[in-house]
DNA sequence: ATCCGCCAGATCGTATACAATATGCCTCGC
DNA sequence: GCGAGGCATATTGTATACGATCTGGCGGAT
């Protein structure tokens, strides 16, 4: 079906994250959630069940509890005391708040990476271009996944670039749950014209351009926000969904 | 001593930052630990036996461990694989990167936040200031630990202002982080200029002159790096102090 | 005297045990 | 038939237990 195990998870370096000190098995399972939910095999509000996913893993509670723990502080997943762990399902509100704060950083990162960019860092950028350029034209499912982790890949790329660990580590955090939101919100109209202006925003820095390359990203991030179909309420926020 | 316990940590509504659902126990044990290393009543580096904390606490450590993973995660302590958890001892390179952080984020959070601006909150942000001022001509240790955190409680308002809950709550990362950075390199000179830009700030942003708030604020962050001394290295990062 | 290995204490990593809480079903009374 | 109460089950919250790993000191060999 999908061969995404046999190629590397990602092509951007995951920066040693939070200092958890924790060891590969709860970091292992973290990941392997992460990975399930960014991909949508877990769809939004599947509860996690501690004992389950422990015997998925062969691990004890503990660990899970770990993971699970970490994930809502990536805001993956939600806890709800005495009533256990889901996947998240980001409101629209919230969906809008993870896109008005990539508008606002973003164009800042671009700024410093483009300070940094090597001629070795922009090959690096137009083979991440070919590759979202080849997913773009496939079909299917597994392709589609494939398109959003690759044009967020585009963005952690880029944030990379800035050498500057904290702001990557935002930026990892605000890109998966980028990628939950638009899986759950996205309409299946492709939203492929992204491919494209990534292109221009390369162009753009290649050609010292940082103003137009800023605008460029602030509209891009614009796009796939409109891509969004964000009036419907996908789920169960039962309060705001039974209240007047 | 300091009058501390009596008034309110913070004027700023802490957002229920993560979703750890984590109940009342391990929250108070983090916000205690936090409070205590921000303020710097706990030194980088000290080391956080589970035990010991648990015990101050009268909790197993099942709770002092996911208090401290969580602490880690915000970057306030590091934890090293079957050695323990200690008070994060930031590197002047991590500084910096902190700090690069702010200059990129927050001119963005002020636009943003300027946007939402009502009279009540002008109020709000004048109260801050006058506080700030009288901290300002006070003198001694607990003086300045209340100045440091009105300082960040400043600029915490601003991000609470934009009504963006994922926003605030990096914002509210990256001020505990500089709030550790301030003291440890903080010179001893008073670094009180802050609270004259804060001023001019809110000035700018009153006349509409949002231009000039922007580059305030960045001047001001970089004031306030400047203040520090990120030549010494403080403490132990040991390989980089070995060799050569 | 110095160096090496070994043992003991301390501390962490993980699993398990027990208590607390929520959920669903089932019965009982009306 | 319908609703209330209560028990059974499932699941979480917290504590404890046990094995693994590190640290430091002691004694013997060189």
């Amino acid at each position: 079906m999908n061969n995404r195990q046999t190629k590397p998870e990602s092509v951007i370096a995951r920066p040693d994250a939070d200092n958890t000190g924790a060891e590969g098995n709860q970091r292992a399972i973290r990941d392997a959630i992460r990975d399930a939910i960014v991909d949508r095999r877990l769809l939004p509000g599947t509860k996690l069940t501690e004992t389950d996913v422990g015997a998925l893993f062969n691990v004890s509670r503990t660990l899970v509890r770990g993971a699970l723990q970490a994930l809502a502080h990536e805001g993956l997943v939600t806890v709800e005391r005495n009533r256990g762990a889901f996947v998240a399902n980001p409101s629209p509100e919230e969906a809008r708040q993870i896109f008005a704060t990539r508008r606002i950083i973003e164009p800042g990162i671009l700024m410093e990476a483009a300070r940094h960019m090597t001629p070795s860092h922009f090959r690096q950028l137009r083979e991440q271009l070919v590759d979202e350029g080849r997913l773009m034209n496939e079909r299917g499912q597994s392709a589609r996944r494939a398109e959003i982790k690759a044009s967020g890949d585009f963005h952690l790329m880029i944030a990379a670039m800035t050498g500057n660990a904290v702001m990557q580590r935002f930026m990892d955090e605000l890109i998966a749950r980028s990628s939950l939101v638009i899986s759950l919100y996205g309409q299946s109209t492709v939203s492929s014209c992204g491919h494209n202006e990534h292109t221009e925003i390369v162009d753009a820095i290649e050609a010292g351009q940082m103003d137009r390359a800023s605008r460029l990203m602030v509209h891009h991030i614009h796009h796939i926000e409109a891509d969004l179909d964000l009036r419907v309420r996908r789920a169960n926020e039962l309060r705001d969904v039974l209240l007047p």
